[in-house]
DNA sequence: CCAATATCCGACCACATTGGTCTTGCTTCC
DNA sequence: GGAAGCAAGACCAATGTGGTCGGATATTGG
């Protein structure tokens, strides 16, 4: 259940390690598909067009030639999961009730879309809040676990 | 992305359906696959299978012969919406980098899994705590759309 | 200028999942 | 015994996902 594609993973890895270049070195920091491929064994055609269409969403800023290679466009803690997900995997819902009219295929039959749309929105809230810097930090940071604490209530 | 599949929903509807008749009448309703299945304009022989695996999982009782049919095993407080998509949608997980012995693919090199694991949880957590019985109050409440407030911009 | 390195972009394909049907058999009640 | 119902399997078409290939275009270093 509740599975996001490997694509958004993607996406989200090289994210992550384009912020951390930035964070290591000096300035905003570009790297190519392919490095990036190669980091985290992926294959690179694939990785490639992932990129493209993070770059054409405005995630990312594109550079060819030589020396070229993506680099982030904004600074990571500007740049949520919850943008980088929609903008690989499309605006796609929890449930299959809610297309992109609000309109339920089922006539209206289906009485289970309105609770579910605001456990739809609770997750977009915690996709929202956790940014790419957050990745960056989370990663080192062994002692996560302190935080799990905070569940998202479900408003009744 | 995220998105649950319809034999879920189909799940939910149908457990939903069995509440609000038990709620209504005396105690607990049973009904055949095939009135649910009428009622929401859902192929029977669909929801007959899912409903099947819901008996299997121990959500629901089923009766046999004429006059049979299925009825909740438990309370519809408890049972919550995550252990019927679990039954039915198996235990599948956020990112796929997370498999059910927690071991990710990538050669540990995939760093972006412990703070969607965070995630998972949550969202994990939402669904444990949305029993049935919440799902046929929501349903029967009008003022649900004064709620609806954050709807996530899909603009594509 | 030219070649190397990149991004860009579309077509294409193999595979798994999903949604759905069909068939056959078993149980229970009238 | 027969109708109404569950049980359980094989089966199938459509879709989505992950991944490849090929070529065009832009940019820079020598």
């Amino acid at each position: 259940m509740l599975r996001l594609t490997k694509k958004a993973d993607y996406g989200l890895m090289a994210l992550k390690y384009l912020a951390e270049q930035a964070h290591d070195s000096a300035q905003p920091a570009s790297a190519s598909a392919k490095a990036i491929a190669e980091a985290y064994h992926i294959p690179p055609q694939l990785l490639a067009k992932i990129l493209q269409t993070l770059a054409k969403a405005g995630l990312l800023v594109s550079h060819a030639g030589t020396n070229g290679g993506y680099a982030l466009s904004r600074d990571a803690h500007d740049i949520s999961a919850f943008e980088v997900i929609r903008a690989i995997d499309g605006p796609l819902f929890i449930t299959s009730c809610i297309t992109i009219h609000g309109t339920c295929d089922l006539h209206g039959t289906c009485t289970i879309k309105e609770p579910l749309r605001k456990v739809n929105d609770s997750i977009t809230g915690l996709l929202s809040e956790l940014s790419i810097a957050d990745l960056v930090e989370h990663s080192t940071t062994p002692a996560d676990a302190a935080l799990a604490g905070g569940l998202v209530g479900i408003a009744r």
